[in-house]
DNA sequence: TTGTAGGCGTTATCAA
DNA sequence: TTGATAACGCCTACAA
């Protein structure tokens, strides 16, 4: 607070000639107060252009109104339906969000972790349900509501709203290889122990071999390369990997940038090559043709998290609830 | 604060027999605790899992590391790199952002600043440079430094980062007028008293005006319209008004969308009608053909901003800077 | 319906 | 180099 906002309840108190609790129990609209008295102090307050202090209120009330919310990133369109729905839905209930960037590494989630944490939020949103032994610890320690979202697990931290990651992607490929396609390659992002791009892998190689298939290639494209840049290198992939039908994207992004320089290098799309991808983003609807992907429920997500944060810290809830929100199979031009 | 961390400077005093205000100063790695004691709080802070408590910490020092922004929208990419280099950068300095959303109105950016300013940011950075009286008040009132961003202006709250968008748009259709297009048609998001949108489309009726030219129409697209239909709402409109050759859209996402279904309809792009758009963001790419925009340095304005209230705060600088980043005409397929 | 007393956890200030 | 004291602004608990 270099902001030093010169009116106190204290100062609003004199004014009034009441004490301090009563102006703070008429300015929160607690019931106690007779009407009068509260007309009067609210217009005190106005007059001399008092801002309540929150940090004051949350320290003695314990209560923050912040809850932490943290994705791999925030650039790109992959989180933010996610981000947008969390703020939307507890922005009616007069929470706000802070934010924090784990930058798909679980080492960086912690850091971010720590820091949020030192600013008390009355609960915590975080993607993925891989973390540390020292993030579970903390997150435990604090004692509020964690919701885990975009993935499922049997052993959450508190609460879970997601999908299977690997499951989806095994359900997707088996459409794929009922419509025909038999010689996939893999594009993903980087994998780790149990991430995201790891899970939708497995379920993708499950579902080949199930079907007595094995992948033509895969390749491994860095977090943060650009669509386009990404494009490029998957076109040059696609062209030095014979024979190749489908190229299975693990990620919206990288599906995006091939599809539109596979494209541009002239390539007939889903014919000569037909390119998914996984997530559904906007992008997805404007380039040619439209990418075919498996549409994940971003903002439901975000939705039901919140929704369970809200309902645990108003008591309604307990915590401890699993949602799983599915996925949707969208078929459109590319496959 | 749900959160009840259970551990305090308090009981890493007693546990180290110390005072509190030693173990503060340790841990904040303040120089004048000796070496040994520092050593010995440390491991004691680590073993009963001690977590700042910040709250308590901005309510004492009046320095809460939060710095609150406020933008139109946080959704689609108009201003995601805006904030997303603010965060980064303030993130450097141990900074903290906290967003608002104005919704594109004035009276709602009253109501969310005022909601911010409970929470006594250290700072405030602010999308474009008209407010309500009440929110200018309030912004003097905080004693921070405070940033306009995307717009200038002669009267500034305090610092402004922006370039000239009617400045812009007027060079922009100078520039296109000089390539040969004569019949424009307007493209606009609403507009109100000095907004972005209408300084665009000052500027760009301001070119018309000096070349002999006036428009052939104009249509206004309402805000939070998709790309996608917002493009067939302007296919009907090229369509319905004879003879237009141009079509200057004041925002990116509508030029895109426009781009995508006259080219859906069979259109040819440039040569049945040219769409330009204004601001440059990473679809604009991926479109074919890509889309002719001026680019708006959005990034580079979050930096200058963050740069601004970091500087102001470690006592660099006293405010009252005023950067003009400009912008760039980027000629692609569409024009 | 209003008030008194005290404390939330930290840090500024002054003293030793 | 360390400590005692008080205060930041508000709200909980209890009392009247």
């Amino acid at each position: 607070m270099a902001s030093k906002l010169p009116v106190s309840l204290k100062d609003i108190a004199e004014a009034a000639g009441v004490s301090t609790i009563t102006v703070s129990r008429a300015l929160r609209g607690l019931p106690l107060v007779k009407p009068d008295t509260r007309k009067q102090i609210t217009e005190i307050a106005n007059r001399l252009g008092y801002v309540p202090n929150q940090v004051a209120s949350s320290l003695r009330s314990r209560k923050t109104g912040l809850i932490a919310v943290i994705v791999p990133t925030v650039a790109g369109s992959i989180f933010s339906d996610t981000v947008n729905s969390i703020s939307n839905e507890l922005g009616k209930a007069g929470y706000q969000i802070i934010i924090g960037e784990s930058s798909y590494d679980i080492d960086q989630e912690q850091a971010v972790l720590e820091a949020l944490v030192q600013r008390r939020p009355d609960g915590v949103i975080i993607a993925g349900v891989n973390h540390t032994r020292t993030s579970r610890e903390l997150l435990a320690l604090m004692n509020v509501p964690v919701v885990e979202i975009w993935d499922m697990t049997d052993d959450p931290v508190d609460s879970v709203v997601g999908f299977s990651n690997r499951g989806a992607a095994y359900q997707f490929t088996l459409a794929l290889i009922e419509k025909g396609y038999r010689k996939f390659a893999i594009a993903s992002g980087p994998m780790e122990h149990r991430n995201r791009a790891q899970q939708r892998a497995v379920g993708h190689c499950e579902a080949l071999a199930e079907k007595g298939l094995s992948s033509f290639g895969s390749i491994v494209i860095p977090h943060f390369m650009g669509m386009l840049s990404s494009g490029e290198t998957l076109l040059k992939f696609v062209t030095d990997t014979s024979d190749v039908d489908c190229l299975f994207c693990t990620n919206e992004l990288i599906a995006i940038g091939a599809t539109v320089q596979c494209r541009r290098a002239g390539m007939r799309i889903p014919d000569d090559i037909a390119i998914v991808g996984f997530g559904n983003v906007e992008a997805a609807l404007i380039i040619d043709p439209p990418l075919t992907t498996v549409t994940i429920h971003g903002a439901e997500m975000g939705r039901e998290a919140a929704r369970i944060v809200f309902e645990c810290l108003s008591g309604k809830r307990d915590g401890h609830v699993s949602i799983d929100v599915g996925y949707t199979i969208t078929w459109r031009g590319t496959a």
